[in-house]
DNA sequence: CTTTTTTACACCTAGGTGCCAAAC
DNA sequence: GTGTTTGGCACCTAGGTGTAAAAA
């Protein structure tokens, strides 16, 4: 993913869809984004290679999603989208932007906590997923050209950059 | 005000500043639009007429601030502005818009609540404010010449429509 | 030197305006 | 006829993309 200072979105969005919740209880749910390892990365013979140890770590922030607190039964009703998060490089970010190091491997983590407002979330427990397929790599600018292709094809706001079918494709 | 199918915003937009608050205290802010006369009505010769007895009325719909709920501390902090709030004719609507209608007499108030959670909001004391000067007309299409282009010269989503100095005064 | 980061930019998506002709 | 409402539109604001050159 790519990181700037004034923060950008993940793309493709993180997505959940939840079942098995109580209708009727409020929930919170929650991101953050963790360390893989103690590596830093670089881009060589296009492969990612350990380049030494990791760049000293901000405080992780939790990322809130915007809708919560909201009941099980609104929750499950559709698939819920991060995809208002922003990541950014600076370390004196005032925007609440989740902090990452670039060059260095993340892993993004799911938390549903049932609780009825935020002053409550200090005391509840959480529930906290992580799906492995969802790890990724954060950069400034894009190491792997394809990667950057699958971004162009398929984001949206990329779209002046298709050059081919592409575009004909996510046009239906 | 214009009232349509897809809804349409204020403008301009009812802003609160306020003070006395409880600091570490929780607060949902809500508005609704009440009928100030039971009377329907026509522009006519450059002025607003009566013309009968009023429309049937739709069930109020509270508009809740979507910031709620928030601390005292962090609503005194800023104005705080309703612009998202939309108002439309459509009896059937299913966005959760504001139903008025047309050519009849309305006046926003603006509702403060000390409450943690959208749950609790029934059984807590509503502090209600009224500010008559912004009492308004419902229409579907400008009546007064004048009003048009007020919003014109003021509002920036109209700025195509400008023609004169207004643009100038508003892009600095 | 090399590698990584920053910045301005053209090009998009998404959605808020009043206008105007047509419909009701 | 008249008065009011609807729907498509051009023109905006606001903000999400990778690019390419410059900076670090």
């Amino acid at each position: 993913m790519v990181i700037t200072k004034a923060g950008r979105r993940m793309f493709p969005p993180y997505k959940v869809r939840m079942s098995g919740l109580d209708k009727k209880c409020q929930y919170i749910l929650l991101m953050d984004i963790v360390s893989v390892d103690s590596c830093r990365y670089k881009f060589h013979n296009n492969h990612w290679v350990v380049a030494g140890k990791a760049d000293p770590e901000m405080p992780k922030r939790m990322y809130i999603h915007p809708d919560s607190p909201c009941s099980g039964e609104r929750w499950m009703q559709r698939v819920v989208s991060f995809h208002k998060l922003k990541l950014t490089n600076d370390i004196a970010d005032k925007n609440g932007f989740v902090i990452l190091n670039s060059m260095h491997k993340y892993q993004p983590r799911f938390h549903l906590v049932q609780a009825n407002d935020l002053s409550k979330l200090p005391y509840k427990r959480f529930r906290t997923f992580v799906f492995k397929e969802t790890a990724f790599m954060a950069v400034t600018a894009y190491q792997n050209t394809k990667i950057t292709q699958l971004k162009i094809d398929h984001n949206p706001f990329a779209k002046g950059f298709r050059v081919n079918g592409a575009a004909k494709r996510d046009k239906r």
